[in-house]
DNA sequence: GTATAAAGTTAGATCAATCTAAACAATGAT
DNA sequence: ATCATTGTTTAGATTGATCTAACTTTATAC
């Protein structure tokens, strides 16, 4: 079974896939906060096991093995911060944290508890898919808000990074998933995007920020 | 803080000093499944820490700083195992495996709003005491239903040992937690008891069954 | 009261995960 | 085409938690 390390190195590994196109070691050294050859040295070890294909100066990958094992890890991840804010009442900018370290529990039955009591979830608290049992993951195709046009009338459904910073941003806007938002206009210049929402708010987002926000034409 | 390793050995003391007299390396190492001399420096490292009475060659206690830190451990344990029996629905058999993993979560809050949402229960779903935010506990004395005569109506309150396979036995004979007994007769010869409850239910149980059962005389 | 058994200790090795320093390979700029 | 920069790898050390083998101390039994 994956240590607690080799969890966090897969799950690293399969984040930098799915945003970067080719993953070098010093990618994988830089997102976890470890010198390149303590990275170096794991992704060996991995290799071994079958889960990532690793050639000397070559971009590393993940084996469909490795893909698989990862998608399980976020899928605790993912089911336990939205067990944390839906049964525990825990703010979505709280639960990174715990998540991370609860992911690591080799318990089967406790992740299936809270898919069940969740009522299988397709999402995380921040509109990320939630991979199912088997590692499979539902890839929606979402809009950023940053290409959007002034009039349209949509829905803001997930974030592309979700930092504590960023969230806790989000909640001083009372800005959240689901919300219905109206584009008022966008600055040319910079990108500044006006917007308005929930009767009588309206916010000036910066590019940045609609970089951010994913949503959906309804 | 505590790593994990640390925070499985002082648990271990703390039960030790609680159950028996004197604690001897070997009773440390056999409870662990470790060799002695990995208990030994475990120990010795304990010591450095004040958190340990070590002197070579003497029994070893806890200092009032490591019994607290034992405490607060066994608190998240117990918070968590009624957590899962209460809130998640397990059967109390399978929720010592589980917690012996979620109690080393580094996350205050995660704790708290656990026993919030229990509302700050006193005991776990075994009947041990749950230690208070400052790892004091409450102990009871309770009864063994052993120490019962016939004639005797008492509630099951509290096991003194909780293994997966006795809590198997006892829900087979649908023994649960608040359940009144009644004490119909008892063998002389070999200590076994005749135990009527719930209507229509009459046992014999063991001795070592009814001296690992807590009772309360109402 | 000495011999033997039991319990505890020391020494030294291993393994996983990490580090730093130094060597090496690939890449891109002139 | 060469050289400097960047990125990768090797070598070797460290730390925490573990082990076995060998030795020492304490307790026990006669």
């Amino acid at each position: 079974m994956a240590s607690q390390a080799e969890e966090n190195y897969l799950k690293a590994l399969f984040t930098l896939a799915s945003d970067s196109g080719e993953i070098g070691l010093s990618d994988l050294s830089e997102m976890l906060q470890v010198s390149t050859p303590t990275a170096n040295s794991m992704v060996k070890n991995l290799h071994q096991q079958g889960l990532v294909h690793y050639e000397k100066y070559k971009p590393i990958s993940l084996t469909s093995k490795g893909k698989k094992e990862a998608s399980l890890v976020i899928r605790k991840h993912r089911l336990t911060e939205m067990y944390l804010v839906e049964k525990m009442g825990f703010g979505w900018e709280k639960v990174h944290e715990i998540a991370e370290q609860v992911e690591h529990i080799k318990s089967p039955a406790l992740f299936e508890r809270m898919d069940e009591l969740l009522g299988h979830p397709k999402i995380d608290p921040h509109g990320s898919p939630i991979p199912d049992r088997n590692g499979k993951i539902e890839w929606k195709s979402y809009h950023k808000l940053s290409e959007c046009k002034p009039g349209d009338s949509i829905r803001l459904v997930a974030l592309t990074h979700s930092s504590d910073e960023f969230l806790q941003y989000l909640n001083s806007k009372r800005l959240s998933l689901g919300l219905m938002l109206q584009v008022e206009s966008v600055e040319t210049f910079d990108g500044n995007m006006a917007i308005s929402y929930l009767k009588n708010h309206r916010e000036i987002l910066s590019a940045k920020v609609c970089e951010k926000l994913l949503v959906e034409k309804e």
